[in-house]
DNA sequence: GTATGATTAAAACGAGCGTTTGACTTCGGA
DNA sequence: TCCGAAGTCAAACGCTCGTTTTAATCATAC
């Protein structure tokens, strides 16, 4: 029983985290949308915010794994001048979309996820998250630098920065907008 | 005396939401960091929400006024076919980083409000977000329909939604990224 | 069948929360 | 000078929070 409890606090975690925020969603609101019992969080993962960790490492590795893959792929087939711009930022924004396609009717709620916690300012919440994708963004930024040669670095991380928030913002909001749109 | 207490609240309350979120930041933390009397929220506010309805109606109405500002002058300005869509951004996006510029030390942290409340999901907050940008975001969006003929409303839609979400990503980041810039 | 280790259950802990209360100051106008 | 409204203050309210504790239950190997 223990692997389904686990996962059940997972996934309810993951929902609620996604539609109210992290300090905003209680234990309780958890362990009563999972239907298990209270302490069972603090006995399979420690601790609420270790419990944040485990979702961000369930879902983001994955992901981040495939961003770095198709970069790979990317810069081997490139010409000696790197891979095409357009090709690196699909490359960088086409696996979370990817993963919401691919997910059930969970995907959305864990893209919104991402989107929350792009905004949580919690110290300790915003280290882990930047730890997670420090590998992501060194390589992208140096791919974007390679293909945008006239840009200062400063310039590069600058745009990288508006594509994640573009992004993460679309899929915090995305659902609202699609279902009002006509 | 009432002035300045009220001032000092706003002053702080700002501030702190501004780094830690709504729900993370208690009026304790507010008051103390005001030095005032921790019961002076309510007594001029009434409850912690709607101290966050002060703060969003005190900054955002100056700048959401100058928006629709530079869009009337744009449209007066323009020829048959309607302003060009480079002013038109330029009309949406420039207040709040002029206001930044404008505001003393206390500007950047307001802009991090609004990139905190753009993902901060109590439905409530969100409606209340939501109704002060309703009139600027009916005209922004008519006038780019209007410069974009061949998209579709959908579409347009969509991309003032990346437009939103590239800016308010920057101003709740840019602060860490402009920091560790070379 | 019973001992053993892993899991679940129920209850309570102390701390911090937003809010309210009621007494105490402050201070301009009668 | 006194009054009363406006504002401040310390204290307490009831409640929810994350976490811990202790006991009950379960599965499994002997």
């Amino acid at each position: 029983m223990a692997a389904e409890t686990k996962g059940r606090i997972l996934d309810a975690a993951e929902r609620l985290f996604a539609d109210s925020g992290y300090a905003a969603t209680s234990l309780r609101d958890i362990t009563g949308e999972a239907d298990v019992n209270l302490a069972s969080v603090n006995y399979h993962f420690g601790s609420k915010e270790a419990l944040l960790s485990a979702i961000l490492e369930r879902r983001f590795r994955p992901i981040n794994d495939q961003r770095i893959a198709l970069l790979d792929e990317l810069e081997l087939r490139a010409s000696e001048r790197g891979p095409a711009l357009e090709d690196i930022v699909a490359a960088f924004v086409g696996p979370p979309f990817h993963s919401w396609a691919e997910a059930g009717s969970d995907g959305p709620k864990f893209l919104k996820l991402i989107g929350q916690i792009h905004s949580q300012a919690n110290e300790e919440i915003r280290a882990a998250f930047v730890r997670q994708f420090d590998r992501v963004l060194t390589r992208f930024t140096a791919a974007f630098e390679r293909a945008l040669p006239d840009l200062d670095s400063g310039e590069v991380t600058t745009r990288v920065l508006f594509i994640v928030g573009a992004m993460a913002h679309a899929l915090t909001w995305g659902e609202q907008v699609a279902a009002s749109a006509p």
